[in-house]
RNA sequence: GGGGAGAUGGCCGAGCGGUCAAUGGCAGCAGACUGUAAAUCUGCCGGCGUAUGCCUACGGAGGUUCGAAUCCUUCUCUCCCCA
């Protein structure tokens, strides 16, 4: 095969990311990559001990695709290892410790879900286990004492936590060690990672050139906060659009960023280039557009990276039809009465709210309605053989029978 | 090895014998409004009950007390200082 320009390729490799470490030797590798004719191995290491891939996952995976897109060899590095010490990086607190078999399940669903972004075909994967198992405790301590503490503590979140007194183990200074040693194995040319996985990705240059390899280049790519908008992405803080969540999800929850939060989706939630952008941010800033309709092009736009148009399209009406004409959708899950139940019982029993509690207090705040009527009645009894739709809130809805 | 501080609801963080299901902030949910599931404002925000109520909960286990998140003992874990 024959490669792109170096100019052409580096225009996409560029694009939304935050940095290339360093610049002048990513262009060596790329101009001898494409005299030899052979492709860079690009390595992306994921963590299995969380298994739900959201579209901020999505921001460096869609990097990893354009590697691939040029021609060159991504490798998927399946953290089986690592996961069983468990990365803290950001989050301040421990992961669990997994075994080898819960990791290797959620590895296979990793997969299952990156397929969507990845060309999995030309995709290499592989488990870090198959080399770091094998090492020996020597082995270890002979890695470790490449290292010195000082410099383990430049690391952002070892510095924030050790200044706010916040646990750091022992162990977690492995972790880049034993992420560097990936690179080591792998012969990687370029890692990819997010912003705060820089510090890992450095280790991997430095253990890439202890052990007479030429180190990698790093690519971070920025960080994509949540439809809160202020926390980064992560299932954890609740405030992420997951790759599996329905079309009608993703679209719906990417009407509810902030809207100060539209031009950073566009760069790093559905790879806009920089023409696209330029005009988001003139008609952002015209006072012509309203805020609204850019997003919607927006949620669009994401909806058809990871389907496709026409269930772009089918999302769109949905949420014309649910959230602007307020009402009720074409396909809605149906609840079979058998004996007379209170409408509590029913609405927690469907799981459109979490306990019974819950669902009288959303009656009493007039946010329950039968058939587009707001109910207040708490004591309300439905029978079997009435067909009824309740609406809870904006947009959960129940057809019983 | 010695000394000191601490562990509170999804998170942060008050409370330090009764009035504590526990102030406040964030996130979440709802209502109003709107330009949208933005922003803003208001309300809700452990479970069961229409409710006075009951159950579970302030790291674990005991104890003191009419009564404990709050006091004592002990265990587990964490941080700081000294060696």
């Amino acid at each position: 095969m024959s490669f792109n320009s170096i100019d052409k390729q580096l225009e996409l490799i560029k694009r939304g990311v935050e940095e290339i470490i360093p610049e002048k030797e990513m262009l060596t590798k790329l101009e001898r990559s494409k005299n030899n004719n052979k492709p860079l191995i690009i390595k992306l290491g994921c963590d299995p001990s969380r298994p739900d891939l959201h579209i901020g996952h999505g921001v460096v995976l869609r990097k990893m695709r354009h590697f691939q897109d040029l021609g060159h060899q991504a490798i998927l590095v399946i953290g089986d290892f690592t996961a069983m010490i468990g990365d803290p990086s950001g989050r301040n607190k421990t992961r669990p410790n997994l075994t080898l078999e819960e990791t290797k399940a959620n590895a296979e669903s990793f997969v299952e879900q990156a397929k969507v972004i990845l060309d999995v075909d030309s995709l290499k994967i592989v488990y870090n286990a198959d080399w770091l198992n094998t090492m020996s405790f020597s082995d270890v301590i002979e890695l470790a004492s490449k290292y010195t503490v000082a410099r383990m503590l430049q690391r952002d979140d070892f510095t924030k936590r050790y200044q706010s007194e916040i646990p750091i183990s022992l162990h977690e200074f492995l972790y880049p060690l034993a992420q560097g040693m990936d690179s080591v194995e792998l012969h990687a040319d370029v890692e990819l990672g997010g912003t705060d996985q820089k510090f890992n990705l450095l280790v991997g240059r430095d253990l890439q050139r202890e052990y007479g390899q030429e180190p990698q280049c790093i690519i971070t790519m920025p960080l994509l906060e949540g439809t809160d908008g202020v926390e980064k992405m992560s299932k954890s803080y609740g405030n992420h659009i997951g790759l599996l969540d329905s079309p009608e999800d993703k679209y719906g929850k990417i009407m509810s960023i902030n809207d100060d939060m539209i031009v950073k989706y566009f760069r790093l939630a559905v790879d806009a280039d920089e023409i696209k952008l330029a005009e988001i941010e003139r008609k952002l800033s015209d006072g012509k557009t309203n805020p609204r309709d850019i997003k919607r092009e927006l949620a669009k736009a994401l909806v058809e990276l990871y389907h496709d148009e026409e269930t772009a399209l089918n999302a769109e009406q949905h949420f014309n039809q649910v959230v602007v004409n307020k009402d009720i959708p074409n396909e809605i899950d149906e609840y079979i009465l058998e004996e007379n139940l209170l409408l509590v019982d029913v609405i927690a029993d469907a799981g459109l709210t979490k306990s019974k509690g819950e669902a009288r207090r959303l009656i009493k705040q007039n946010a329950v309605k039968l058939d587009g009527k707001t109910c207040i009645d708490i004591n309300r009894t439905l029978t079997p053989g009435d067909e009824i739709v309740i609406k809870v809130g904006k947009r959960r809805f129940l057809k019983v029978k």
